[in-house]
DNA sequence: GCCTTGACTGTTATGATATAACGTTAGATA
DNA sequence: TATCTAACGTTATATCATAACAGTCAAGGC
């Protein structure tokens, strides 16, 4: 799984539109001010590097690029890394994936759900306000105190399906 | 995470009740007859020690049942049987514990969700239709096709409520 | 300004999870 | 029974993740 490479071929529009990684990492830093943590080089250079990247990177897909640029070599560099930015909502973890991918709108306290092509590996982010209340109330019914949910969709993406038809 | 041991205390209702065992050990045979595969010794033998389990198991916690019992010691051999039981719809998998589990309900095709106590790691299989309902339409919205998801949430079960007040 | 303190970084080492590939065995079926 | 394919068990290796420790740096008290 090493190659979670999409790199060839044409981007999608909600990728890496270069504004938009400006606004986030100034987003970022705003953040990591009101909470009082420090958003440092290796982490600041992590997230650019997940904005940068198409889909989802693996962490040693993410190390190798910190690597290259002169941070640590080891694992726990770019582990590190990406847990602070996870715990601070501006990136998550796909688990199905083993991946992470940077946070696409870190304004809202969206609880996202991630719908994850099969076909190209890309991983685009929902609106998930309703699949959490029907999770919440099925939660509720089973008195189960929910705390937070992982939602992965797999399927194609609407680029993927037309190129399979 | 090697234990995922919760062997002491008492049982959740839901796991292995004895009766409830053996039909879902009838209900599989039946299934594999079905749809023309075969339930073999591991499989079925794999399929018990999910049963019997409280909560999810690890492939090398079932590889290394599965072994003490004079089946093969490495882990494909545990890895290709939670395949088959998954696939077949008798066993799922947990993303979040890199674990699996037997399906509670396997009788319905009804694409569960799991509700994962971080206290106990006891895991139970909640009712999702209106939760996939909700995702299905969030895919749609987006153009995605979705096959199938993975949702799981965390938080503390009705018991370990109780035990942190 | 200087020192203390705690957070952060990078490292070594190891643990945990998962699969590729191949030869052998056993079931189905013609 | 001969043949074919699925399943098994193995070796080997890939992949993902964290524990523990030493050195470094930034922020706040003095």
């Amino acid at each position: 799984m090493t190659e979670h490479a999409r790199q060839g071929g044409f981007c999608c529009a909600s990728h890496s539109g270069t504004a938009n990684v400006q606004a986030i990492l100034d987003l970022a830093e705003a953040r990591a001010k009101d909470r009082r943590v420090r958003l440092t080089p290796v982490r600041r250079r992590t997230l650019e590097i997940l904005l940068q990247a198409h889909g989802a990177l693996g962490a040693y897909d993410v190390l190798e690029r910190l690597a290259a640029e002169g941070f640590g070599t080891q694992p726990p560099v770019a582990y590190r890394a990406l847990n602070f930015l996870v715990e601070n909502g501006l990136a998550h973890r796909i688990r199905r994936l083993n991946a992470f991918t940077a946070c696409a709108q870190p304004s809202e306290d969206h609880r996202a759900a991630f719908l994850i092509c099969e076909s190209c590996d890309s991983v685009t982010e929902a609106q998930a306000g309703a699949v959490n209340a029907a999770l919440s109330a099925a939660a509720d019914a089973a008195g189960f105190a929910l705390d937070r949910a992982t939602i992965e969709a797999v399927g194609l993406c609407r680029a993927c399906q037309g190129a399979q038809a």
